[in-house]
DNA sequence: CTGAAAGCGCTTACAG
DNA sequence: CTGAAAGCGCTTACAG
């Protein structure tokens, strides 16, 4: 099984008896081939086990056709559904997108980018990890390469972005809770290096000053946007003397953990305290109680991201519109009326 | 922001007054070339935006530093972890592995092993897709690249595979129901075209008969291996006339979904029916109650996968030795004693 | 230590 | 419709 010498097309023009020209227009598919000779070509391909060298071709092209998708996290459901929703794009595009994880890691980031660079991507469509800094696109910018954002943006760039209209979410969870009879609301999770933090909690806020919740009566816990992040803001809440009796969480995985933590406690997440999620995954409707949790379509968001770079690679351009995608409460059994209260919808 | 023809070796040979060749030499870190050259030269290269132009380097070179990963399923986090496990090793060997989705496809998974060899790469981790064929990988065996499977194994094939020991995982389960008193015990979900499934069903099978369960007393339920397939064979196994009172779930989502079955009948997963998963996902331990399951360490895997791959690279073969990883069962809360016995220990 | 030359496997005008 | 020739951006002996 020694690896012998890779196959060209030189091999294939001699093996069928035509000129190396006339393999490459068979390869590209022309109409300019009579079919005679294509099929003749074929053949010969299979028959010295040919594979086709897109390096050699890319260095003569000067156009390529990878695509490279860079993902923060690729562990978290959310994330990976997105890659998903762009996968099904290029898939129907007859293009093979590359995924490569950044863990979060801004270090490892630069170095990812850099590899699918050098690979010569015709694009690239990224989530960025948390921490990068406003110059790590600098040199794609230059490059003139196109870059779509998907789900989160960078404070200052021109980099068209793919992202749920996070603000109005937060607003629809928060007002919910509100007719729900609640007076005294949390937001639990994330932190102020996440531009998304700043649109849901903003959209907490909004919902909150709308609706007649005194500033005091809203409490922010800033804490990691994981299951053990929740656990904590929980139980920093439950420990307040006047402890709020509904929450609003980062995400859903936040969300879980606040539901843990209630349990411990011997309460009922939905009856005791009201908890809403967000980004609704698939777990939340699996949950026990049922997560409500504001979706936001993540394979939606990633088929579009994966068009707008379509568009973006034949119109040569790095410009594109941003796009919000639209969202919307789910409503499931985790956020009972607030029972102190009497007030709201009946349970 | 027009996009400037891109820099060569040949520009920053201008710009630093230097030779292509001295310039490529920095490149590669030779160390035949004197500091002050290497400093000037570095200059230049970011001077004039430089990108690196790995086809052009491989097409001489003959051999490239781009390992892919194939996924059968990125949305699983089991899977995922995988990948995390590889990219951890990779990374520290300075190469970033390329990620492709076959989302169970083989259709799909041989246009992705495709695409992967066409642009060049050194070698090749797999999970294959369900129902690929045997002859899917031939043509890779025959161009001599290295390529080891993980996690699933061909029926007929020689290439390596690093797998969990399935067949003693699930043998650890049941040896532990049977345990806890229960004697007549049901296998859900999977179905014969994994070669997962046989070895699962392997060790229930063997660990029954070892301990004393009498061959109408298993009961096998295939289905799909998801929370949806979980539910449909819960819910026919308890429409039996003799129900099983325990069951080894596939894998820890038809564990989930089992347990919801349970819940929706009135049931107390664990106290009124024992059920076991298999792969230990993180959300295992957070379940409600939580689930006794198989750990098989995937990440671990995923590194040891890597690992021989990058040996065989560096040794130039494509044989490695197959390598079974250990398992071990996590107890947790999901399997009480059989109720109606009154045997086994206490709750 | 550095330079001139050949060549990796393709595609692309250009002739015919 | 098909062939001969040039060239894409690198690396690699080979001289010096």
């Amino acid at each position: 099984m020694a690896s012998r010498p890779k196959a060209t097309i030189l091999d294939i023009a001699r093996e069928a008896g035509v000129s190396k020209s006339t393999v490459s227009l068979v390869l590209q598919g022309s109409g300019l081939i009579r079919p005679e000779t294509a099929v003749k070509v074929r053949k010969a391909i299979e028959d010295v086990g040919y594979v086709y060298n897109r390096g050699a071709a890319n260095l003569r092209k000067a156009h390529s056709n990878v695509i490279g998708m860079v993902i923060n996290d690729l562990t978290n459901p959310f994330f990976a559904e997105l890659a998903v929703g762009m996968e099904r794009v290029f898939q129907s595009a007859g293009i093979v997108p590359f995924i490569a994880n950044t863990a979060e890691n801004p270090v490892r980031q630069e170095e990812v980018l850099k590899s699918l660079m050098e690979q010569g991507v015709a694009g690239l469509i990224v989530s960025p990890a948390r921490g990068t800094t406003p110059g790590a696109f600098r040199r794609l910018e230059m490059a003139g390469l196109p870059v779509v954002f998907a789900m989160r943006r960078l404070p200052e760039s021109r980099i068209p972005v793919i992202a749920p209209d996070n603000h109005r979410g937060a607003f629809l969870a928060t007002q919910h809770l509100i007719g729900k009879g609640h007076r005294r609301l949390a937001f639990f999770g994330g932190s102020s290096d996440l531009v998304v933090y700043h649109e849901r909690l903003g959209g907490f806020r909004e919902a909150c000053e709308t609706l007649g919740i005194a500033a005091g009566d809203r409490l922010i816990f800033e804490g990691e946007t994981s299951r053990k992040g929740g656990i904590a803001c929980m139980e920093t809440a439950l420990a307040m003397a006047a402890p709020p009796t509904a929450a609003l969480c980062f995400n859903d995985a936040v969300a879980f953990g606040a539901m843990l933590a209630l349990r411990k406690r011997g309460l009922e997440p939905g009856a005791d305290f009201a908890v809403v999620g967000f980004d609704d995954v698939a777990e939340a409707e699996h949950y026990m109680p049922a997560l409500t949790s504001v979706a936001v379509d993540s394979a939606g968001l990633g088929e579009r991201a994966a068009h707008v770079m379509l568009k973006m690679i034949q119109s040569r351009t790095t410009r594109a519109e941003d796009h919000i995608g639209a969202v919307n409460l789910v409503v499931r059994d985790s956020c009972g009326p607030d029972l102190r209260t009497g007030m709201g919808d009946a349970a």
